[in-house]
DNA sequence: CGCAGACTTGACCGCGCTCAATGCGAGTGG
DNA sequence: CCACTCGCATTGAGCGCGGTCAAGTCTGCG
């Protein structure tokens, strides 16, 4: 991933080409035909490349753009005022990050590279001039929130009923549904998020997720080293998470 | 409330008048000037009257309008696979309703009146023809909806953080500030729903919730007969829910 | 090699759920 | 008017899931 870019890039923004890109009909581009999409990468900018741990922003950066993942992953979570954090989503290549922000003048959450990470940048002023020339743009950003609002509404619902088990089989489940949308193995990937990720984005404790792994594990649900995990059984796993056939998240 | 209004509507597309309304200033029109809001009030349509427990739409309506409460209260909520529901927010006047299924033909949860509720109703085609001409329409459209997605967001924090106390606290200041909002008090208001949908919304059990509220009331901090709730120290609810200065929910 | 951070495992305990009984107000009919 | 019911709310007793605390174990990196 992400393999002959050079380290760090020079912050030119340099123009996207969404024509070749691999994630197109993930991303925005999905929304625009042939002849528009020149317009959306007049647009884009090519962001640079964050190194595992690196902020992409927080809630003191103040609003730009909105960024979608090219490669790697990222998490976004908020603060409360006691300094307690949680983590409100994780996302993966092809999804969007920053639409909880388009309202205040600053990004209302923080935003991280969990691994190695490059991303598109959005300018929102310029986005959104275009999708008020592009209908079928602005369609798409209404249903790309909308979803996102849905998932959330989904991550309460985990939150608020499902144990322990059946948390976390509803993530391994979605980050399966969200690797094979890419076309990589829904079987066996690596978790791009440690364990205290895990915890902290379900609700749960740290030992409580490692637990849960190793019970998964006894039972011949999965097979898991270290971030290594093989879904062996997903249908059942689909029925531990009694719900959930959409994923938690984006 | 909706005193003098018949009973129950004739569907007959009546023209809204945004104009005179109390709460333009919470709502759409917020977004848009004068001249602006002709063409609002032309899409607008006044909707009908609903008795408490109605459902103004559920998962299997064909999604076509997002509905701003005018008086009265609306809960939403979604249903899992196994049958379980999960409130994902309750409405007051002056909010809108729908903004998560405006991806997908039909709605994405179902929403019930709480009380005699009437509601107005925008036509998503014709909204998003509108909000294609007039760009600050089309920027508050993206407010709402981020701001729906952190709302969320706080509530999934309050789910995963947070113990019954600080839960219940938490909802109690947000319905006062929305209160306060629309000039009542914020002191002394009746709640719209039930123990029930508290306990279901909060991710409790009702006993919980009723045992939490005795207890404020046995430390002096509110006092409550029924859905009557008199706010006596919000300082102190505010020192109990350390968290979400912000509301819950809209 | 050694240290730090991530992960695992075990022992214990408390918050909030469950189950069950009771209280209470509103609406209904005799 | 009372008796009855039904839905909602309250209160009590007991227990289990998952949090907390505290050791270990594993891993990668300087």
């Amino acid at each position: 991933m992400s393999k002959t870019l050079p380290f760090r890039q020079a912050p030119t923004p340099l123009k996207a080409s969404c024509h070749t890109c691999s994630l197109s009909k993930l991303c925005l581009p999905l929304a625009v035909n042939e002849t528009d999409l020149e317009s959306l990468e007049d647009i884009v900018q090519q962001g640079r490349i964050y190194n595992r741990g690196e902020h992409i922003f927080d809630q003191s950066t103040s609003f730009r753009s909105c960024f979608a993942v090219r490669s790697g992953a990222v998490k976004t979570s908020i603060v409360s005022e006691d300094g307690e954090e949680q983590i409100t989503g994780f996302f993966l290549p092809g999804e969007l990050v920053g639409l909880d922000s388009m309202s205040g003048d600053f990004y209302a959450c923080t935003a991280k590279a969990l691994e190695r990470t490059s991303i598109c940048e959005f300018p929102v002023q310029k986005l959104e001039e275009l999708t008020s020339r592009l209908p079928d743009l602005q369609h798409h950003m209404y249903q790309l929130m909308s979803q996102e609002i849905q998932h959330s509404h989904q991550l309460t619902m985990l939150l608020s009923k499902n144990t322990a088990e059946e948390r976390i089989a509803a993530l391994l489940l979605s980050l399966s549904t969200r690797f094979q949308r890419r076309r990589l193995s829904g079987i066996r990937f690596s978790l791009p998020m440690a364990r205290n990720d895990i915890a902290n984005f379900l609700g749960l404790a740290v030992e409580t997720v490692s637990r849960v792994f190793t019970r998964f594990q006894n039972q011949g649900l999965i097979r898991a080293r270290g971030r290594e995990v093989e879904l062996l059984d997903i249908p059942a796993l689909q029925g531990v998470s009694r719900e959930l056939s959409r994923q938690v998240c984006p």
